[in-house]
RNA sequence: GCCUCCGUGGCGGAAUGGCAGACGCUGCGGACUUAAAAUCCGCUGACUCGAAAGGGUCGUGCCGGUUCGAAUCCGGCCGGAGGCACCA
């Protein structure tokens, strides 16, 4: 009987989903058993439905969770949906229907296609984050954010309630910028007579600015902030979901403007993000990204008061001065305190609030024309670097607290208000960028970095900037360490310790201190769309907002027929007017009208698995503790800093709160490679139609033509761009190592794989490749591309091999009618040969497996079913053997062949083949012979002949003699059953 | 500009200090067949010597180093992919 698979893949898919196959056991029916949480990143359900890339990583975790299975494992292996999102809520616009049917009808649609893939997920835990019963579990996760803070003393999140507590027992003291800290007198550092005391005690706060205070507190609180408006999707953005000034979804241009948005306070994480990530076992290329994202810069904060000209120089219309009205102070943040002597100018960022106040009557005009300037320019622009510094001074004169200098004050659009302080003492001799601004401004520049002079002779041609100290002016700024010159307090101090020295200095005399500044920003958690998860949150009259009681959750959507964005920042739940009223004894409150953005669901939904249908928790303690962390995650490296972080950040939160076990979610990450479209080959050509090689095109990239997508570069020597046209592979040819044409090799081609896109038209639909080829063959295909984590060109040409090699075994073990080979079943012992390959291949397969070396796994057993290619009497046991081997990467004939040999039960919880190492090896082994290096022959010796033995057989060989005969053999090497090496001279 | 990773036949790739190119695709030859498909068997890095059997030389982006021995380790350069980007 021919091997019919489509007919064998339908039966088996039926049959794991009604015997419930791959069903996880709950941790009191597991016994002994150990587990394995092995976990696929969340889909969202699309409406183009699968692509070849979600089944490269679903596969080989679907591999590694059935031969954990067979090992003995209690396996994990969920699917779900993370299905809120803007492309069903925009579809659904278009087309006039609901989001729920989209979501609805995708969600089928890719349920259908990963079953015809034979995926051994637990059905009976799949989730989906637009259900209200899963939802009602964001909304209370959500309020314990809402209902905590991050505790300055213990370092983690603790509920709101303690920290009320803290400040009535004035343990804790509020600042004048509203911070919360440590009570000064409970730390004995009892204030100086006389001083005034700044901090204030909770008592002396009104009721409102208690309740402000509290709130501003919590890790989730409203703020008015400037956020990324969006205009082409009729939300705000999160920084992490705008890439290049546009959304990273659909390209649509991005405006700064302030709103008053919800916030999730991840910044008082970040150092517990990065120092955490040592815990892990991720990329390190992943981890470098998440650091790099969350970007930690250790230096000061420096205080630099103003002159006394510029101090005075405020606006008439200025209120009078209060008492204890202080002279205005510019705090700086520099990661180089050791340069402070080399400060001679100072940037304020034109947004910067102290500009009005500081700025001169002179400059007034100047200065407000840059900021118009400045500010009407695209968020794109400013971006942009530019290598023309501008700005403008302020007129004004700021002191430099180490030495007492005065030096003006400039604004400039190089620094930015968002980071730091929004202000920088400019060192232009050791930072490139102040270096350039000085220059254009004609900037005094003050070296007071002397790199160290290498002891070591400097090499001819090797630019050692040690030479700069000479009197002309350097082109560069020097920005490594150092030892400090030119500065009296550390002159001689290297760089390291010149930066504790300052510091000392200046917090002992109060103008400055230790401080560490991070890129990461609070996570802006609004989203203007109806078709998000609703916030849990009644706003009264003044705005405060009040969370709803957890016995009121789920909070639904309201049923609306218009959920059309407003075209304003006003979202589309504002129309639904009777669900946002809401009266409460007597009091008139209005629901909030944002929603929750795309990755809350995502955050926590690896929770959910474990107890996908508790109404009680939203996890069960004891199978939380059980299951976490996860044992494996394989996904995409796109969500580096979107999902990884976030969801980390939850779990650190619910870690804190004692919600769970483990602090952080995912032990083991592995991010698998993207598979591109078919190789293409495109030539370069003039506007006239002359070609160019592609070795003289710079900046090749594609772009969006009213022709469709088209690669184009710039042609090196003209600077004229150019664009390219698609040749197909046979008018190419190899040259070296480049491809060139046919019909003109002179002509290099530019040859690569892109990335799968419906506008490139390249994109492999998994339906089809299934349709042709089957399940089994398309599975084996994505795995014996190449490493799962490397990126790799489709080429639909070589599934054949797959296929050729499953339709082999099968004839192997049920023979083959078209042929007239008739193979029977035997319980004879295998053939010595066959038997010591078999074990070889158990024992290979099992480690490729548990490595997760796929493609080599693959191929051991290609080659251990060729030798069993012509058997008409199969040995039971090798094939048995090797049904269970290819159990876990082609299921379904793995199961109809453990069926043909007599079993009539899955085998998906059979033992695992083991291996005999004696049965593994030969009594003789043939080894190379080298000679200085080079392989000049090979000898059989016996496996365990001692080195004499081999010595005397290598040299007695006949190819050997001639190299080693009048000459002396002056070293001779043995790797025992390895190689033989004589070095002779 | 900075950070991370990568570079091996016509193609995907294997080998992580010890026989370079496992395995698959492609191509070529043969068997089976009236024929074709399918299947089975063999060859398939380049150059070169030889009638053949069988040899030799070169070869893992380029240049250098360490080592008895390097695709693999080290230094420099070239090319590609990804990330960050006026971050103080």
């Amino acid at each position: 009987m021919a091997y019919d698979f489509s007919e064998i893949e339908s039966k088996w898919q039926k049959y794991w989903l009604d015997n419930r196959t791959f069903a996880a056991l709950d941790p009191h029916d597991a016994g002994g058993m150990p587990k394995a949480y092995v976990l696929d990143m969340f889909p969202y359900p699309s409406g183009q439905g699968l692509h070849v890339g979600h089944p490269e990583g679903y596969t080989a975790t679907d591999i590694v969770s059935r031969y954990l299975r067979m090992k003995g494992v209690n396996v994990l292996h969920p699917m779900g949906w993370d299905a809120f999102g803007l492309p069903a809520e925009q579809y659904a616009i278009k087309n006039n229907v609901h989001p729920r049917q989209t979501t609805r009808e995708n969600i089928d649609n890719f349920r259908r296609q990963i079953q015809s893939l034979g995926l051994s997920y637990d059905w009976d835990r799949e989730v989906d984050t637009t259900d209200p019963k899963y939802y009602r579990w964001t909304q209370w996760i959500f309020l314990q954010l809402f209902n905590s803070y991050f505790d300055p003393i213990n370092q983690k999140a603790m509920p709101i309630e303690h920290l009320r507590r803290e400040l009535m027992n004035q343990n804790y003291v509020v600042t004048p910028d509203n911070e919360v800290v440590i009570n000064p007198t409970t730390e004995g550092m009892e204030q100086l007579g006389g001083e005034v005391r700044v901090e204030r005690l909770w008592g002396e706060l009104s009721p409102s600015e208690q309740q402000q205070l509290i709130d501003a507190q919590r890790l989730a609180y409203m703020d008015e902030v400037p956020v990324n408006w969006c205009e082409g999707l009729g939300t705000v953005l999160s920084n992490e979901e705008v890439v290049d000034g546009k959304s990273e979804v659909g390209g649509f241009p991005v405006e700064r403007r302030p709103m008053r948005q919800w916030m999730l306070r991840i910044t008082a994480y970040a150092d517990r993000l990065i120092k955490d990530l040592e815990l892990l076992q991720w990329p390190e290329s992943l981890k470098e990204m998440q650091r790099n994202w969350i970007g930690r810069s250790e230096g000061a904060e420096v205080d630099f008061e103003l002159a006394g000209e510029a101090a005075s120089a405020k606006p008439a219309a200025d209120e009078p001065d209060e008492p204890g009205d202080e002279t205005p102070v510019i705090t700086v943040f520099t990661t180089r305190p050791d340069t402070l002597y080399g400060a001679t100018y100072m940037v304020l960022a034109p947004e910067h609030p102290l500009v009005e106040q500081i700025t001169t009557a002179q400059q007034k005009q100047a200065v407000d024309d840059y900021r118009q300037a400045v500010a009407t320019r695209s968020e794109r622009d400013r971006l942009t670097v530019t290598k023309e510094k501008s700005g403008v001074a302020t007129g004004a004169y700021a002191v430099n607290p180490i030495n007492n200098e005065k030096i003006p004050v400039y604004i400039a659009d190089y620094v930015l208000m968002g980071y730091g302080t929004g202000a920088i003492m400019a060192v232009p001799a050791h930072d490139q960028r102040d270096f350039d601004f000085a220059r254009k401004f004609s900037l005094p520049i003050k070296p007071v970095v002397q790199p160290v002079v290498s002891a070591i002779a400097p090499i001819a041609g090797d630019q050692n900037p040690a030479q700069n100290n000479s009197t002309q002016t350097p082109e560069k700024a020097f920005e490594g360490e150092g030892v400090a010159i030119g500065s009296p307090l550390i002159n001689g101090q290297p760089t390291q310790q010149a930066k504790q020295t300052i510091i000392k200095a200046l917090q002992a005399d109060g103008t400055g201190q230790r401080s560490v500044r991070y890129k990461l920003r609070d996570w802006l958690f609004s989203r203007q769309r109806y078709w998000g998860e609703p916030f849990p949150i009644l706003l009264d009259e003044e705005g405060n907002a009040h969370a709803l009681e957890e016995s009121e959750l789920p909070l639904t959507l309201p049923e609306m027929d218009d959920f059309k964005p407003t075209g304003t920042p006003e979202p589309p739940l504002s129309k639904a007017a009777s669900w946002t009223r809401v009266q409460r004894n007597g009091q008139v409150f209005t629901r909030e009208t944002n929603t929750m953005p795309q990755w809350a669901g995502s955050c926590w939904y690896y929770l959910r698995y474990i107890d996908p249908a508790n109404d009680q928790r939203f996890v069960d303690k004891e199978k939380e503790r059980y299951w976490m962390p996860v044992d494996l995650y394989v996904g995409g490296v796109e969500h580096a800093v979107l999902h990884l972080l976030y969801a980390r950040f939850w779990h650190k939160v619910l870690f804190d709160l004692g919600h769970v076990s483990s602090a952080e979610p995912f032990a083991r990450l592995i991010n698998q490679g993207l598979i591109l479209g078919e190789t293409e080959f495109h030539f370069f050509e003039h506007e006239g139609g002359k070609p160019i090689s592609v070795n003289e095109i710079t900046d090749i990239h594609e772009e969006a033509t009213k022709r469709g997508v088209r690669l184009c570069g710039t042609h090196k020597p003209t600077g004229e761009k150019v664009y390219a046209t698609s040749v197909i592979d046979a008018l190419v040819e190899k040259k070296g190592q480049d491809y060139v044409l046919r019909s003109d090799p002179s002509i290099k081609v530019d040859a690569r794989a892109f990335k799968m896109s419906k506008s490139r038209g390249n994109v492999v639909n998994p339906d089809q490749i299934v349709e042709e080829y089957g399940a089994d063959a398309f599975r084996l295909y994505e795995m014996y591309m190449g490493p799962l984590e490397a990126q790799k060109p489709w080429n639909t040409r070589d599934i054949v091999g797959m296929a050729r090699f499953l339709s082999s075994v099968h004839r192997n073990i049920t023979g083959d009618e078209e042929s007239n080979r008739v193979v029977e079943i035997v319980d004879e012992p295998v053939a010595e040969g066959l038997e010591r390959l078999m074990h070889r291949t158990i024992k290979k397969v099992g480690q490729d497996i548990e490595a997760l070396h796929f493609n080599t796994g693959i191929a051991e057993l290609i080659k251990l079913n060729n030798e069993m290619t012509g058997l008409t009497r199969m040995p039971r046991e090798l094939a048995e053997n090797f049904v269970l081997m290819l159990a876990p990467f082609a299921p379904h004939l793995a199961e109809e062949l453990w069926g043909v040999l007599g079993h009539n039960k899955s085998l998906a919880r059979r033992p695992w083949p083991t291996f005999d190492p004696d049965r593994m090896v030969e009594a003789s082994v043939e080894v190379p012979v080298q000679i200085n290096g080079k392989l000049r022959d090979r000898i059989t010796i016996a496996v365990d002949a001692d080195e004499a033995a081999v010595f005397a057989a290598a040299e007695s060989s006949p190819k050997i003699k001639p190299w080693i005969e009048g000459k002396q053999v002056k070293k001779r090497l043995y790797v025992p059953g390895r190689l033989v090496n004589m070095v002779v001279q």
